[in-house]
Formats: C-alpha cells, structure tokens, sequence
DNA sequence: TAAAACAAACAGTCTATACTGTTTTTATAT
DNA sequence: ATATAAAAACAGTATAGACTGTTTGTTTTA
C-alpha cells in the first residue's frame, strides 16, 4: 500500500504548488494579468479553489510565487548553460542568441505583465525584486565567460551586456505591435555584428566595418 | 447671456471628451490599467458617470480614445521639434536625448499599461494599430535630419533608430525594477558616444575609441 | 421644440475572501 | 505492527463588494 501512489504530504502539497504555479504562469501568458481571476487559476490548475486558497491566501500571493518560480526556473536553466558552455568554445553570437530567446520565447511577455503591477503596488514590489536581481545576477555569470574569452574589461563588458538586455526588452516588447520577423532578424543581425566587433577589439577601440546588413555564417 | 460662459455644444463636448482622455492618461500613469475603472475616471476628469458614457459607450472606447490621444499628442510634439530644428544644427545627443525624455517622461510607462492588453484583445490592437504606425512615422521624421546631416545610408539609419528606440523601450521597463540613475545614465553615454562614432562615419564604417565611459561636453 | 449633454439610479455579473466540513497523512503510544 | 489523536490538505459554499453597461430622468443648447 505504501509504494504506489503513497506520497508524503509535503511531497503532495510541493505538487500542488507547482500545478498552481505553473498554471498561473500559462495564464499570465495567454490571458493576461487584467484577466486573471482565481478559479480560473484552480481550473487551469485542476485543483479546487479550496486548494488555492489552502496554500495561497491571497491572489497577490499567488502572483509573486509564480513569477518567482518562473524567474528562479529561468536561473537555473541559465546555470545550466552557463556550466555546459564554461570550458566550450562559445562565441558571442550564441550568447546573444541564447539570450534573445530566453526573452522572446514568452519570459518577457510575462513579465510585461506583472512589471506595471510592480510600479502600483510597493508589497508586490518588495517581494519580487530580489528574485529579478537574482535573474540578472544568473545572466552577468553567463556574460563574463564571453567577457573572460575577449579579455575584455568586465566594467565595459557589463554595460554591453545591460544595453544588450535592454534592447532585447524594448524589442520583444515591440512584437506585440509589430509583426514582422524580418524587422527584428535585421535589429538582431546589426546588434550581433556589433558587439562581435567591439568584443574583438577587447571592448571598445577601433570597430570597423559597422554595417547594418550582415548574414549570419 | 452669451458672452461670458456660452459655448457651443461642440466645443462644450470636446472639451468634456478632452478631460475624460487627459484623466484616463493619467490614472494609467499613476494606477495602471488593472486598477482603471470608469467612476475613477469619471471622478478624476470631475465629470458624472453619465457623461462619461455618453460620450464613450464602453470602457475599452475610453480607453482607446485616451491612447489616441496620447500618442496623437506626442507625435505632434515631435513634429513641432522637428519643424523647429530642420534647419538648424542638430546634433546626434540632442535628438537622443529628446527621444529619451519623449520615453522615460511617462509616455512610455502608459505604454506598458496597455499594451499587454493589446496581446489579448484583437479589436483593441486593430484599433491602436494605425496610431503606433503613425507615431513610429513621426519618429522616422525626425531622425531623417540627422541621417541627413550626417550623409548617411536612410537605410541603415533607420535600423539604428530601431535599435535605439528599442533600447530606451527596455531601458524605461528596467527603471520600474531598478532605482538608479547612474546605471541609466550610463548606459545612454555608452549608447550616445556610439551613435556618435557611426555617425561620423556615415554610418558604419570604422568607429574608433568605442569606451563605455564617456562625459558629456 | 427637438436634440444633445448630462445626471443618477439600477440590474446583472463577477470576483476575492472567509468559512465550514471532509479526507488524508503523520506522529505517537502501545 | 497497530490504534489513535492531531494536523495538514483539500473541497465546496456563502457573502460582501465592486464594476460595467443600461435605462430613465433632467437640464441646456440650437
């Protein structure tokens, strides 16, 4: 009787956590703060209100546990890489590409979504902002094995990478209004051209042939 | 009877119209999209109810209407910049920094209100669509001066508003996590002394001394 | 006098939270 | 090993409040 399905109950409540989390993530994306209501989370979730309510007392909780647990997962899967590529031969135009996905593949849409909730409510704020500094703590790890490889000067080489992070920000966010792969493949192309020529002279001296038209290799 | 406070109908409405955009722009700055209900709207622009939804039927109208209004603002400003300084000689940081005051001045904290809403409401997005497209228009106007001046590629110009574009866009998201003006500062240096080194070139070719460390003259 | 502008009340819906009851798990004593 | 008490997990319902859209009534303008 015990080795079936006999799960502790920490083990069940960490699931049931989890589902919630999760749920409310995959709802933030596709639905949206405005339209995210608590048994909309317990049905996407499936798990009865009561459940919700049990481990999370308020929706505001809720919230902050998701994006926290969808930020701290976004860590890990950047350790990872960051471990995997530590000794490999990574050039910049994979980081860059890392990076832009890491965004663009839903990261950033969620997180336009609690960022406005984050300027109207200073508890939401409190409680969140460690873990985005964590996040950007995890992305200036993967930036200094490009940042090592260049033996380029770490001070400059962070200011690449926040002026990197920025414009992918201000980009994904302009997906929503501008459908249009060719734009954004142009910006990217521009970019990488770039931050390859500054890297290639150790940051900052004598860049040359900036172009904005490149094709990838 | 007609001299002191007589005004038409018209003018009566639109200056009702004016106060319900101007109250809903500012309640999106100060309370967010989430927090947007009509009787605040009603009571910040010191109007009744009814009037409110006598001149727009539904929230989502009022809330189009004050976008509108918004950008349609915006880009007039910009236009009055521009006819200002066509002739004139302006330079590279000048217009950065008009469009980075244009942004980080509220216009792009509105932004971020409403356009998760856009990802989730089609007719929503229908509607602003054309008013973006517009602003963006607006924008391409004024960099033209500088591309211009600088006898550089239209082309390649364009992609470099882009990208700045984009960047202030990720940089006015990061100021609602990040409280730091020497970090923000920092990165508009870097992102000027750029701009400024390929404009020289005319866009693109060999730009030398690329520090991020810069003081403005 | 007709129409537009405005005001106010209303009805229906929705949502967050509190509350009550039930089942399952765990610790403990035997 | 087993019975039992306590605690946690879960389910379902009730309630109070708020918001939107509508409708009806009143004033002002053309």
């Amino acid at each position: 009787m015990t080795g079936r399905t006999a799960r502790t109950q920490v083990e069940k409540s960490a699931e049931t956590r989890r589902r919630i989390m999760e749920a409310t993530v995959r709802l933030l994306q596709w639905q949206g703060y405005s339209r995210l209501t608590t048994p909309a989370i317990a049905k996407e979730a499936d798990v009865s209100r009561g459940a919700l309510t049990h481990h999370y007392a308020t929706k505001e909780d809720v919230v902050v546990a998701a994006v926290e647990y969808q930020l701290k997962e976004a860590i890990e899967t950047t350790r990872r890489y960051v471990e995997q590529n530590a000794d490999k031969d990574i050039s910049v135009d994979e980081i860059i590409d890392y990076l832009w996905r890491l965004m663009a593949d839903g990261l950033f849409y969620v997180t336009l979504e609690w960022l406005p909730e984050m300027r109207h409510n200073a508890l939401f704020k409190t409680r969140l902002i460690p873990v985005v500094q964590g996040f950007h703590s995890s992305l200036n790890e993967i930036w200094a094995i490009i940042s090592r490889r260049y033996h380029a000067d770490p001070r400059q080489a962070e200011v690449v990478l926040n002026a990197t992070m920025c414009l992918f920000r201000g980009m994904v966010a302009q997906t929503i209004v501008r459908k249009d792969t060719e734009y954004f493949d142009e910006l990217l192309s521009f970019w990488r051209q770039l931050l390859r020529q500054m890297f290639a002279n150790g940051l900052g001296i004598d860049i040359s042939a900036c172009s904005t038209r490149e094709e990838r290799s």
